[in-house]
DNA sequence: CGCGCGTTTGAACGGGCTCAAACCTTGTGG
DNA sequence: CCACAAGGTTTGAGCCCGTTCAAACGCGCG
């Protein structure tokens, strides 16, 4: 019998791995509405031509920032390729990690109260977004309604899935909230094509702790304790999630 | 010398109190944008002529909601008077408050994706709302591009404000969630014109609780605690903040 | 190789939850 | 106007879970 432990990831089903799966090699720097709108999967009303408008593309290697707390805002940007995190340093030294942006995410939006990004954004793989300039949301006159709607909808989406998150801290026990973060990414990985059954997450147990609000020691044992009852099975970064519904039933 | 303690809150420092101070006298069931525009503060770029757009009022008696999760996405709406509350309701009982619109705030804009709204709003007090309808947002080379603008904008600022109440759930101390949750709010009355020493919360300490994520007992003791030692004194609702610094420095 | 970092596990402490009871306020109906 | 009920608030006692501190291991990288 094959064990699927112990056989190595294939960039196949795995939208990062290391940085030399991740090449990059597309020579493209430009992408096209269409293209935004399948990576948004924005299936609203389209109108008229959308040809010609092209947004510009932006490379970024594991742990560059995107976006940094306080500099000025200079457009939004949708996530075509890998993982970030969205954090917020406080001046204490406390960390909050807000999200996990991955393909199709939305960023930048809390940069236009203010003119300013109010948080830092910074890659945990190689990246690949793209921008959609301010000048281009905001220009009056332009026919570029369905952009615009598009820009809501996504924020929107963007809003819904923070509360989700928000919503994720609410559990008492530590072991739930782990459960309900493994069930998400299950999910975003499921909505990306890739399998929900078995994936590597992109993030540290600290992060992950930063995102929940609990401690690294506490994650870590959370796992473990999902592996005890078999529902899971981790090795390191791999997750393989065993029983989807065992998962399900720790919801409180 | 006088006890302040002992003085009855009259309305002119509260924006609600009693459902008989809140008279809504006011006839007119129309608000223009110029009115939208002070609501929300936006001091961004307006242009040209304005006039003539008038939206619509809808009014709440305390314990009305104002959206329902699952409703049709049918406009936004402004706050223009009056305390609501946010929630999710889980299917398992568990319930969590998203955030407590008060004046100025902006709602919906979560209905926008799936064209359902993601949470229950209700009313802490009397409400006074502003409809934005959709079909003003969205309606096709309409010379309403400011009007777009600020909705952009509102909605960054929604988020920003979000994401700090998230981050407010990230104290391990629940004494220091309660005291930075007594600073927002504070900080929030200033904002309308209020004094920020002396209020009365809307809410009850159940929905504070379900907000900071801890039970209803720890935020009374929390409150208790803050008395002790002589940074605010509570009676009942009504909260007098003798320290600003004192709570600022329990930040963590 | 050795260093740094991520991960895992253990032991002990402490803070928040749970259960319980008492008090106060508010609203309702007699 | 009072009585009563329902719900909000406060406080106490005991327990459990998550934090803290500590140590060990593995992995990647210079």
């Amino acid at each position: 019998m094959l064990n699927l432990q112990t056989l190595p990831l294939s960039a196949q089903w795995q939208p990062h791995c290391s940085p030399h799966a991740l090449k990059l090699s597309n020579d493209e720097r430009w992408s096209s509405l269409q293209e935004l709108q399948d990576l948004l999967q924005y299936h609203g009303p389209l109108q008229g031509r959308s040809d010609g408008e092209l947004f510009q593309r932006r490379r970024l290697k594991v742990g560059q920032s995107a976006l940094t707390m306080g500099q000025t805002f200079d457009g939004l940007y949708v996530v075509r390729l890998g993982t970030l995190k969205t954090m917020i340093n406080h001046a204490d030294g406390g960390v909050h990690v807000l999200a996990f942006p991955m393909k199709g995410s939305l960023l930048g939006f809390d940069g236009i109260y203010k003119n300013t990004y109010t948080s830092d954004v910074v890659a945990l793989t190689d990246c690949d977004l793209i921008r959609i300039p301010a000048a281009e949301l905001f220009a009056p006159g332009r026919g570029n309604n369905h952009l615009e709607q598009m820009a809501y909808w996504a924020c929107s989406r963007e809003i819904t899935q923070e509360q989700e998150a928000y919503s994720l801290t609410r559990s008492v026990k530590s072991e739930a909230r782990v459960a309900r973060f493994l069930q998400t990414m299950s999910q975003r990985f499921a909505d990306m094509g890739f399998s929900p059954n078995r994936f590597i997450l992109p993030m540290t147990r600290r992060d992950i702790g930063h995102h929940l609000s609990v401690t690294v020691e506490t994650v870590s044992r959370a796992f473990s304790a999902l592996v005890q009852q078999g529902i899971i099975s981790v090795d390191f970064r791999e997750i393989s999630i065993l029983s989807h519904d065992a998962l399900r039933n720790f919801e409180r």
